[in-house]
DNA sequence: GGCGTCACGCAAATCGTCTTGCGAGCCGGT
DNA sequence: ACCGGCTCGCAAGACGATTTGCGTGACGCC
């Protein structure tokens, strides 16, 4: 590839016709250098545009100064506005960020995390569903490490979401706006069962009200046509996440079913289209930028001010955002 | 930090009882080893889990077998769709990415092209409004790169979409459709611009229906108003964008107005919210995902079939996403 | 016994930078 | 003339692996 020939300090050297030694002072302020040499030597730099070669400089220093994401899909909104927050944390520190997608297949991310610990200095792993088995390399291999997402507990840090709390807060809600049969449309993953399981805890429901669904679109919609076939129906609906809300009023509507008047519905995650649709979803929102600036945060300690000391754990409350549908 | 005394090749060769030569050999198969001696080393490796530090191999090689990506925001979905595919074209052949969103700052993405073209093997850039002065470092520097989103002409290669094309392929279908009098939101950003080009040369509209708006929510419902208020209004507005779209469609359903009956509505991009919206919006798609693996592909032969050549050009096609709007 | 092949060890060089002990000039002060 | 500070050069060692020329036993074959 010919990779032009880069310059090396020794040339910054030569050219500033002072010892390789005295340019590395410069740059390091290991020992003190005159103030007139450090002119030459920076203007040098400057003239040649010299950059040390970071790859030397983690090996010698043995720090990289990336750190390594890995996410179950980078598509997911959640983790697309984690990541952005992981990087206003980590990135005015001089950190990089090595990011990996993968599909949630725990081989592909077994593969990952092995690989990139000889490159990182901290990992942040996310997705609802890690084992403890998953992020055990990572902390056997002394790497630190922030779980995001998850709730586990172990050598590491975590920041998560209040996701029962979540659950009972949209059930307070509807409750307090005069809703009386509530239901809850339900899926298999671990942040809706939480959501779920919150909510259970404030409206103790008859069974037939929870009806578990697909995680989708036609899930959702699936999951209101039951409900409207009811011989007693709800008057209202919690879903799993925002599509299956959305789904859910399309169902609704397709049956002339009005929302809320006739049926109130609420989410989970406050996509961008639950502000879109009509009517406007009201939904629980997660900050997801802030879990990922707070794992950055976190991951930051643990990495400089040298990073013994207890495991901490960061759960974000629940926060209600209250639009037309419910 | 204390990381954990890693096992280094000199470990393995030890406990195998060999020399480092050996090791290193049954690893890169560069010298016969004989069947025995491989086996053992290989257990060895196994029992110690050893993992060659990727640093020390990246030094020697020249090559990290890491590519750098600039998005100006990773939060919008083209992004991270791209991303996404171009991931999905690296990874297999063992390339990490280190992903930095610039916001669009011109000086914060000189300052990391500077920081990655030590430690990448190749760059991809992405956003609209590139300039030559903005790749020009990373063409010096001899690192391989490909510009995605935005078309210039210069020592790299190219992926970008057919935004001209895409106004005048919706344009059409307008016209097809039977809409007489074709309205256009328009924005500032360059892709806004080509569409609108594209659009003005199937039409040559009077100048009353190409109407200026901010790139959001609010800009395509005041674009919608004003519109409406005209002496003779259009029966059809493409919009610069989805979000626009939507925004648009919102102002017509305040003013009465039915979509696609009163007036059509069309936008760009097909982002989610397009098909969760009522009417679902018909709009124009841009393959993002096959954008981002696209450009993996050529940033692969670029940095291994050693990459000289002719800089090459990849347009994707508009395509028609019809759904209810129009 | 001679010779060729195999399989492998030894040791040195490389990648580019940082770190450090040991001096060596130089300058000013006494 | 001596001494203490400064400023800087020299040279060697690390970081952890890869690569290679040169040997050297072992073994088999003629």
């Amino acid at each position: 590839m010919a990779r032009r020939d880069r310059v090396g300090i020794t040339d910054v050297a030569a050219k500033a016709g002072v010892s390789v030694t005295t340019v590395s002072h410069v740059l390091s302020s290991r020992r003190p250098v005159s103030e007139a040499t450090r002119a030459k030597v920076l203007a040098v730099i400057e003239e040649l545009d010299y950059r040390p070669n970071e790859l030397a400089r983690s090996m010698r220093a043995r720090r990289t100064h990336t750190v390594g994401v890995i996410v179950p899909d980078i598509t997911n909104p959640f983790y697309t506005a984690a990541f952005r927050g992981l990087q206003e944390a980590v990135a005015p520190a001089g950190y990089h960020c090595i990011v990996t997608s993968t599909d949630a297949e725990r081989s592909v991310e077994r593969d990952v995390v092995r690989q990139m610990l000889t490159r990182v200095d901290g990992i942040v792993m996310s997705g609802a569903d890690k084992r403890l088995e998953d992020v055990q390399p990572v902390v056997d291999a002394g790497v630190p490490l922030v779980l995001l997402g998850a709730d586990l507990t172990g050598g590491f840090d975590v920041v998560t979401n209040a996701d029962e709390e979540s659950g009972a807060v949209a059930a307070e809600y509807l409750v307090g706006r005069g809703y009386r049969r509530i239901a809850f449309l339900s899926t298999e993953s671990e942040p809706a069962a939480r959501r779920l399981a919150g909510y259970r805890e404030v409206v103790s429901p008859p069974e037939e009200l929870i009806v578990p669904v697909a995680e989708s679109l036609e899930g959702g919609a699936r999951g209101m046509a039951t409900l409207a076939g009811l011989a007693e129906p709800p008057d209202a609906v919690i879903c799993g996440n925002d599509v299956m809300a959305i789904g859910a009023m399309y169902e609704a509507a397709d049956r002339g079913l009005r929302v809320p008047d006739d049926i109130a519905v609420m989410g989970f995650d406050d996509i961008d289209a639950a502000a879109l649709v009509s009517p406007r979803l009201t939904t629980m929102a997660t900050a997801s930028r802030e879990h990922g600036q707070v794992a950055g945060e976190m991951l930051l300690r643990r990495m400089n001010d040298d990073g013994a000391g207890e495991p901490r754990r960061v759960v974000f409350p629940a926060k209600l955002i209250a639009r037309d549908s419910a």
